[in-house]
DNA sequence: AGTACCACCTGACGGC
DNA sequence: TGCCGTCAGGTGGTAC
């Protein structure tokens, strides 16, 4: 699931559940899950204080201990949080769970195990040496225009780049794409202006709708890819058909009919 | 700089 | 039933 949405739901969820509830112990289960930290430090630093506040990079969650203490959640394709008091509403793969002294836990379960837990100290560092670039949702349109101008290849492959902008991924690219009538193979140099004013708005309130209905696809518009993301399903916008292609390796999904590539 | 491929992991599903 | 290939909403490295 993660992407963008998927996260800021986690970081909403957290903030209700995990946040001024004091940590007493750290349970590492996969040590693998860290980066760039110790286990031994990272089952102790925190215990003893408790969450801050929250904060949200593109596909990285944040959650400040201290004035410079952060714990990063980055949950790659199957990571999620779950926040319980009973043993038994335990995630099937709970890797890191921080217990706290009301007798909850929170979990970070992550089926493949192809995120990351860290602990971080500078936040603005760690999204610079990580090469993450402005978030997807803070973004103003002269900035987006102007990373635009200086990006190259394919569309697609552009907007999945964190590097150039942080927090969208195959679904949501797709998404978007396909509510821009543009096929996901089309040259970024190929953009008109209208068409770049076009992606900006469409980005943001793609990524606005998926939030607010709490990435919950039977409550997504009935206009949305999501949901047919099937080959040969009905577009259900144009009534065209649904095709599946790979773009850079990743599975695409758009439609023939009114996603036409821009030359 | 962009692209293509492999690797990291686990699990679900379809075909034989 | 069991084995096998393929696929999955992410990312990092490497080679062309």
């Amino acid at each position: 699931m993660p992407e963008l949405p998927d996260v800021e739901v986690f970081r909403r969820y957290f903030n209700s559940t995990a946040l001024h509830q004091k940590i007493e112990r750290v349970e590492v289960r996969k040590e693998k899950m860290l980066s760039g930290v110790s286990p031994d430090r990272f089952r102790h630093e925190p215990v003893g204080k408790e969450f801050l506040e929250t904060a949200r990079h593109g596909k990285h969650l944040f959650a400040r201990l201290d004035s410079h203490l952060w714990v990063m959640l980055h949950f790659g394709m199957t990571g999620k949080l779950q926040y319980y008091k009973n043993p038994d509403e335990e995630p099937a793969h709970a890797r890191v769970l921080f217990h706290f002294d009301n007798g909850y836990q929170l979990a970070y379960d992550n089926m493949r195990m192809l995120g990351k837990v860290s602990l971080v100290e500078d936040y603005d560092q760690y999204i610079r040496e990580n090469g993450l670039g402005p978030d997807a949702l803070s973004l103003e349109y002269n900035d987006f225009a102007n990373l635009l101008s200086q990006k190259r290849g394919m569309i697609k492959s552009a907007f999945m780049d964190q590097s150039f902008i942080a927090g969208l991924g195959n679904i949501y690219v797709d998404e978007i794409l396909f509510h821009c009538d543009i096929h996901p193979k089309s040259q970024v140099s190929d953009l008109s202006d209208d068409l770049r004013q076009k992606l900006f708005d469409t980005m943001n309130q793609v990524l606005e709708t998926a939030i607010d209905r709490q990435v919950n696809v039977e409550q997504f518009p009935d206009d949305y890819l999501l949901g047919h993301r099937e080959p040969d399903a009905e577009c259900p916008k144009c009534g065209g058909t649904i095709q599946k292609i790979k773009v850079s390796s990743r599975s695409t999904y758009f439609c023939e009919q009114h996603q036409k590539k821009i030359s």
